[in-house]
DNA sequence: CGCGTTTACTGAACCGGTTTAGGACCCGAG
DNA sequence: CTCGGGTCCTAAACCGGTTCAGTAAACGCG
């Protein structure tokens, strides 16, 4: 009974199996006018019969393209799932990828390199997410010169890009947890996947961490700290994965280290969820004693106790958009300029902010632990 | 300057410019040690100079794989994402087809079809995810004999699958509920893709909704809370889309009808989360007047306040385990037998349930609103 | 020097479709 | 009867690689 792995049907079985030639069953699933309909449906028949489908991959092969968008992120998936911000992102670009009949590969680093994935993957175009100069594969990527639309990076000449301003959301931020009367902030920042290049850990690391995301949310909230006479000392910087846990840890961290911030500073709700949890294990209480900005603004924002006041950042839109303008792209002749978006963020106050407490000030509040 | 399109040189080009066949090319990228290691290096000079990249989807074809692996979905991606559960179960998944060089591909119904966007997939294997026998398409999609494995689903004899003790896990949570003492239980459903089949809306509607994952743990609940003389009436069991939002909004919707149960039995985590927003929009204390259970034990459970109680199931090893079989099943030569895995489930309590306030068992407790 | 073996490479078939140019046939008009 | 035009279908080229069988030259060796 078992067969020794029976092959799979191909177009000239069923042209036999019809009586017909190779390009006629061709025609009967691509350009059925172009037949008699009773030849048409013939071949349908028996090609339903020997359980025939055309093969995807030589299709794409003829066609010369492959009706698939991929997004590319520098870090593994495993880590890139494990930020929320990824699933709205990714929500965006797959509502307007499916909608025009796209398939949606994710790349990643293959054997630790991205160029590698890239070379392998069956994309007419790429959307990048977070892919700044400072990648060491960066002139590689550039020459396989495939479609791309770069997110949350500067655009190149020859690729399109959509930006959020962080910079601006990051200073909104600042300002309003020093309009509050805020005078010792931690700032906790994401762990990048292009960590700082160079071995000076400075806590002012604005240029060494290049344009990064983090670099630039870092200057916003620095612009906004120096001017008011705030010292961003090398203890109220910390850095972690973007995660609920990387959050909760990096704010005991700083605790252990002797930091008694009013205010934290996140550069994703994640984090600043992740802050809000181990507020609660120091018995912290927010706003009164401990005040929490995010940034994404997140739905999850709405739905922590209390609810986040944080950056808001179109992060579906920021998908949809770099999706819609890949694909233009590809439909155009090519030739058509690279467009460069920037999008809006603007500061959501929730409740999970307010003023410093009395005592504030001195370094030994005595509070929790 | 502008050159009409220049085409992307083929390995008939390289071959040309460095005086060898085609054959020579291939092998000098693919076994290096068929030629004469000057021929190698000088062919690969030659190719890298006229920026020549293998072309993914011939090699693909001429291999006959595509060293990728799908996760296919029967809801849109939009959809899918919108739930937390996926990023952690793709996150599974992704581990290990990363570790094995394998790419992944999203495949979602197109254009309303699933069987549509899987014939157009080029995988070389399927992890399905929440397809279960009541899909419409599910014959075709069978009949396309994909390598697949099936999660959350039962197996069939030509598919292994993956799945987790969702009755036990939901019988669980409605035994610590009732073992609290609990007798108005509200159950938040998630709404399924294969909603309930027959237009009868019959609360007790496990038979009709099939064995999806609703009605698996439709059933555990029922299981526990029938025996203890719980009346389960239509008033008290709700639908509602796998999100926050969506639990937010179930709660408040059965709240006005009336219903003022003691405790939530919510199908997933982030339902369970939303009704604890709800809850708190109400005025109510968790646990004290309210106990709510989720599903899932996703990290944001820890993470809320108060943490969750919650029924645990290994979602990212799910991923993992669907991704090994499916590899395993890929690399043996046909014939190897399906196999089916069954992953067990845990109540966690944590601080979201207690016992029902005292004045409960009556319909008009008066609190909030 | 002659013969068998290696080494280094090539030509052609193959993977499975799509597409273009054109052939056979039939019809109606001149 | 012939010619133009339309209909329906086919042969062959093509997409861009990999691989198998085979060959020519170099090599080892008695």
């Amino acid at each position: 009974m078992q067969q020794t792995r029976v092959r799979r049907p191909r177009i000239a079985d069923v042209a036999e199996a019809a009586g017909v030639s190779k390009a006629a069953v061709s025609f009967a699933f691509n350009n059925p006018e172009r037949l008699k309909p009773e030849t048409a449906d013939r071949i349908r028949v028996v090609a339903s019969e020997l359980g025939y489908r055309p093969h995807p991959v030589a299709r794409m092969l003829s066609a010369q393209r492959t009706m698939t968008i991929g997004v590319l992120t520098p870090q593994p998936l495993s880590q890139v799932f494990a930020n929320p911000f990824f699933a709205y992102f990714a929500e965006g670009v797959s509502s307007v990828t499916e909608e025009h009949g796209f398939g949606l590969l994710l790349i990643s680093p293959l054997r630790g390199s991205l160029t590698r994935a890239l070379d392998r993957a069956t994309v007419d175009g790429v959307v990048a997410l977070g892919l700044d100069e400072n990648h060491p594969e960066i002139e590689a990527i550039r020459r396989a010169s495939v479609p791309m639309v770069l997110v949350d990076a500067p655009g190149w000449v020859e690729h399109s890009s959509v930006q959020v301003d962080d910079e601006a959301g990051a200073r909104a931020a600042a300002e309003h947890v020093v309009g509050l009367g805020h005078r010792d902030v931690l700032i906790i920042a994401v762990e990048g996947p292009v960590a700082n290049p160079s071995p000076d850990e400075g806590p002012n690391g604005g240029q060494e961490i290049g344009e990064s995301v983090t670099a630039r949310r870092l200057r916003g909230y620095l612009s906004a700290l120096e001017p008011a006479g705030l010292e961003v000392g090398p203890g109220s910087i910390v850095v972690a994965p973007a995660t609920f846990e990387g959050g909760e840890a990096a704010f005991l961290r700083a605790w252990e280290d002797g930091f008694r911030p009013t205010a934290v500073l996140a550069m994703s709700d994640a984090l600043a969820i992740g802050a809000l949890q181990a507020s609660r294990h120091l018995r912290l209480r927010v706003p009164r004693d401990l005040s929490v900005v995010g940034f994404d603004d997140l739905p999850i924002g709405r739905f922590s106790d209390p609810p986040l006041t944080t950056v808001h950042q179109p992060v579906r839109r920021k998908g949809e958009e770099a999706a819609r303008l890949l694909l233009d792209g590809l439909g155009a002749r090519a030739g058509s300029p690279a467009q460069h978006r920037m999008l809006k963020t603007r500061l959501v106050v929730r409740r999970s902010t307010g003023a410093p407490p009395a005592g504030a000030g001195r370094e030994e509040v005595g509070l929790g632990e």
